[in-house]
DNA sequence: CAGTATCTACGGCTTGCACGGTAGATGTAA
DNA sequence: TTACATCTACCGTGCAAGCCGTAGATACTG
């Protein structure tokens, strides 16, 4: 019984989640990235939508439920970006790459980061290494 | 009358047409990066879509009509990879980067270029590079 | 000519997404 | 108690996306 795959708005709401820690409805509609004005039962039925899609689970805490994602970033976000990349850029890594910088606005410390990032590609043995899907997001 | 925003499946003909230049209808069909399996005028009612989206246009050539993006690339891709970057990862970069070469499975050479790339940032003054929208995307 | 093949126009169908109203339950304040 | 606020369950609506069937137009083939 898989989890299935979220919706645009639905990884917008795990996205919040896997970054704030586990929330009420109200604290996921005031933390939503795009700041658009949405009625408290919009975020609400969607959410109750995810739990029977096995995303979200809740836990009664207080005197609100609070939900938590049942699923990891990496397992959401890698079958994501595999698909945004064969088929929006047509297998073309670097192309999306070249994108995402154009768009990123990065200081020279993340550059570096980066860079850190590149090396380990190139010396730890390439293949493998794309296989590992328990790398962590750093969150900052 | 600008260009409305297209969906993710006109996205990928879109993709296929900056690609592969001017196509017909039965050149996109083939030529979908997804694998699926589309009768003919599936894909041609998207593409009709798109017409009075003004992403497309079309010129009879011979027996049938090529059509060809009214958009190009960056204008299109820019603001998604924007959207994405904002809304799914929170606005942060490196770990929109991480999860791209997680899943791109580059080689050396691409490495280097991406090196490359990340040199351009650093070095040429950061805020105006970004500003670029004219950024082409090389074809390999 | 009839037969075949291809491309196009048009309309319809199904599904899921996004959104929110209403009402009920429960808690808090006066 | 009454009044008010908050959280939840349930249900419905509007719309776009994706998909395709049918029929008409046009060209080629024998």
């Amino acid at each position: 019984m898989k989890p299935e795959k979220p919706s645009e708005l639905e990884m917008q709401i795990l996205g919040t989640l896997w970054r704030h820690g586990p929330l009420n409805i109200r604290e996921v509609l005031t933390r939503m990235p795009d700041e658009k004005k949405r009625a408290y039962t919009s975020i609400l039925s969607v959410m109750q939508v995810m739990e029977k899609k096995r995303l979200l689970t809740r836990t009664r805490e207080g005197l609100t439920d609070r939900w938590r994602p049942t699923v990891e970033e990496s397992q959401i976000l890698g079958p994501f970006m595999k698909k945004l990349l064969s088929h929006i850029f047509g297998g073309r890594a670097t192309s999306a790459m070249q994108c995402l910088l154009d768009e990123a606005d990065l200081d020279g410390a993340q550059i570096d980061e980066i860079r850190k990032l590149l090396d380990s590609y190139q010396s730890g043995a390439p293949a493998s290494r794309s296989r590992s899907k328990k790398t962590k997001v750093g969150t900052k």
